[in-house]
RNA sequence: GCGCCCGUAGCUCAGCUGGAUAGAGCAACGGCCUUCUAAGCCGUCGGUCACAGGUUCGAAUCCUGUCGGGCGUGCCA
């Protein structure tokens, strides 16, 4: 509808162009919005108010040129010229009524957009695959798994990735950390280093490791601490003591080294795909960092390329890339002065490598504490001549979990963090989903585990997926009564029925769905849908309960029930997309 | 120090990218069930949009500065 008014708007245009009373090569954009206020209309246009200034004339005389010129449409029936110059529409009723038969024939597909032919990539949680995922990723697996499906709704061509670390020195500390913890299940009496990983399915991974593999990977303990510096309660420095140990580990361990550091990450990466798929987040691809210096080295690649361009320098024995030439703060090291690549590096080439495969756009997910990274990424792509604007990189803040007015204390330092499936376990996924993602991303948020448990109108979740069930309530209770007396067609016809303002409230908000889905997507924001769907709802609970629609005449009871139908498919069709649950009943 | 994000009702947050009289939900107070689920609805109260300037027909929204809060700022990953 916001088109058609557009497009009267421009034949309105035109006819003053040609008509030689405004210059021809004046084209504004046409912005129609909703109005807030019922006596303004449907619709408005500020044309006239943005006219004013290149025209050198009064917003309200241009308005009323507009309006003279502007040609009828059956869907209007009244258009006001009204404030310092807005053009207010007034809807007829039958345009109305045309939205419950489009949600209706287009079932799950209302509200979708066509397809786009722009290819994007979603990258997200990608967190080390050193332990469970804990609270804060499940607020990005939420927020980019809802952004994806918004992207495909309107008709992107998406594709879901996770960037696997699963190279460098923490994993180098996870296998090794696994490989200590096998040793002392064969029976070694080793102190653990105080700079391991410490959780107890560490230790798991190691007895599965001697049951799989017995002792074929044992080393004495003296073997292993042979020339290792002291950890630091003992008075060395922990750093070089787990570095120390890692050494010790690749060298007594020669190719074998292979099976305690696979066995860790499999083991962990395993269960962080098995936390997420059933929390109802899916990839199209899990992408390994260690794959991008295998055959061929990418990372090699991608420095000889910045280098060929002319932004490599060498300092101190270390190459660094010139990122402060594209705004960044400092230079950076890509390769340090004992050979070994940065991790900065490897996502030189790891974006590199996303643009080459042809996406289009690439959007990273990333956690609030990597915003530091954001210039240097984008001062990268520039240096390899890739225009940095093609990468969008969102921030999703963090999450503090309160229990009623009770903070829950979290400290990933001292192991106490709260996971992902314990959360899930605690309040379900429909509400873990919904919550996370229904604040801005980039703010930080308040999680409250008691009001998302709780099964009230106070639990936004509960107030949505109980409207939608409530109409499948009536729906149950008409058939239980009257059988099969009637049929959605029945309803299609009677539409002009509807002549309360809470049906017609209802009306519009349906047809502002493929709007606030479309700027959801568009917007990386899928809290504004969240709220829109909360909305419908509130004006369903209302409706429902000022009118009654089972007992009324037949063709009223019909009408109200295709738009009772029409209200649950839009939410139902929304809460897919947001990955909640939509219940038939409670 | 520098960079990014934020400051809207007592609390948690929206505000459709510059529009008309700033909106919801909690909380507080007062109403509504012999009627399709009261897991709900209706009403009342509540604001110097942190502050000060600027841009223009028009600013919570854009620009500058001040104050206050968060995060970042490794030859770590």
């Amino acid at each position: 509808m916001k088109e058609h008014v557009a497009e009267l708007i421009q034949q309105a245009l035109n006819a003053l162009r040609s008509s030689q009373e405004w210059p021809a090569d004046l084209s504004p954009g046409i912005q129609i919005e909703r109005t807030r206020d019922k006596s303004h209309g449907d619709l408005a246009c500020n044309i006239a108010l943005t006219l004013a200034k290149p025209l050198k004339s009064n917003p309200r005389a241009i308005a009323q040129q507009i309006l003279e010129a502007l040609p009828a449409s059956p869907n209007v029936i009244k258009v006001e010229l009204a404030g310092p110059g807005f053009i207010n529409f007034f809807l007829s009723e039958a345009s109305n009524y045309e939205i419950v038969k489009k949600v209706i024939a287009e079932g799950e597909q209302f509200g979708l957009g066509s397809n786009k032919e722009q290819r994007i990539q979603v990258e997200f949680v990608s967190a080390n695959p050193t332990g469970p995922l804990h609270v804060g990723h499940g607020r990005g697996a939420a927020y980019g798994a809802t952004v994806a499906n918004l992207l495909e709704a309107v008709g992107y061509d998406v594709w879901r990735e996770y960037y696997v670390n699963d190279a460098g020195r923490q994993m180098d500390i996870l296998g090794t950390s696994v490989w200590l913890r096998y040793l002392q299940a064969c029976g070694e009496t080793l102190t653990f280093p105080s700079n391991g990983y410490q959780g107890d399915y560490i230790a798991d991974y190691g007895r599965e490791l001697l049951d799989a593999h017995g002792e074929s990977l044992r080393k004495t303990a003296a073997e292993v601490f042979a020339n290792v510096c002291a950890d630091a309660p003992d008075g060395g420095d922990k750093e070089k003591h787990i570095d120390d140990l890692i050494n010790s580990a690749k060298q007594l361990l020669g190719d074998d080294y292979q099976i305690p550091f696979n066995k860790g990450l499999d083991a962990i990466l395993g269960d962080i795909r098995d936390d997420l798929g059933e929390f109802g987040v899916t990839y199209q691809e899990w992408f390994s960092e260690r794959s991008l210096t295998q055959n061929p080295d990418q990372v090699s690649r991608a420095i000889s390329k910045l280098q060929e361009n002319g932004f490599i320098e060498e300092r101190d024995g270390a190459l660094w890339f010139l990122s402060t030439q594209f705004g960044d703060d400092k230079d950076r090291v890509v390769k340090r002065e004992n050979g070994q690549t940065t991790y900065f590096a490897s996502d030189i080439a790891y974006h590199l490598n996303k643009f080459e495969r042809g996406f289009d756009r690439v959007i990273n997910i990333w956690g609030a504490d990597h915003h530091g990274y954001i210039a240097r990424v984008k001062a990268a792509l520039q240096a390899l001549g890739i225009d940095p604007e093609r990468l969008v990189v969102r921030l999703v803040q963090f999450v503090s979990l309160f229990r009623g007015d009770q903070q829950v204390q979290m400290s990933t330092r001292s192991g106490s963090f709260v996971t992902l499936r314990e959360l899930r376990d605690d309040v379900g996924n429909d509400a873990a989903r919904f919550f996370y993602i229904m604040r801005k991303a980039d703010q930080a948020t308040d999680f409250d585990l008691e009001l998302a448990k709780s099964e009230s109108k106070d639990n936004p979740v509960y107030y949505i997926q109980y409207a939608h069930a409530r109409v499948s309530s009536i729906l149950r209770k008409l058939n239980a009564e009257s059988g099969s007396d009637w049929s959605i067609d029945a309803g299609l016809s009677q539409l002009e029925k509807l002549e309360l303002e809470a049906e017609k409230d209802l009306m519009v908000k349906l047809t502002r769905y493929p709007e606030a889905l479309n700027s959801a997507a568009e917007q990386f924001e899928p809290h504004s849908l969240a709220h829109y769907l909360r909305e419908l709802a509130g004006d369903y609970h209302s409706y429902y309960n000022a009118h009654k629609i089972l007992g009324e005449a037949d063709e009223l009871r019909d009408a109200r029930l295709a738009l009772s139908i029409a209200v649950q498919q839009v939410l139902r069709n929304g809460l897919k997309l947001l990955g909640v649950s939509a219940p038939e009943e409670m």
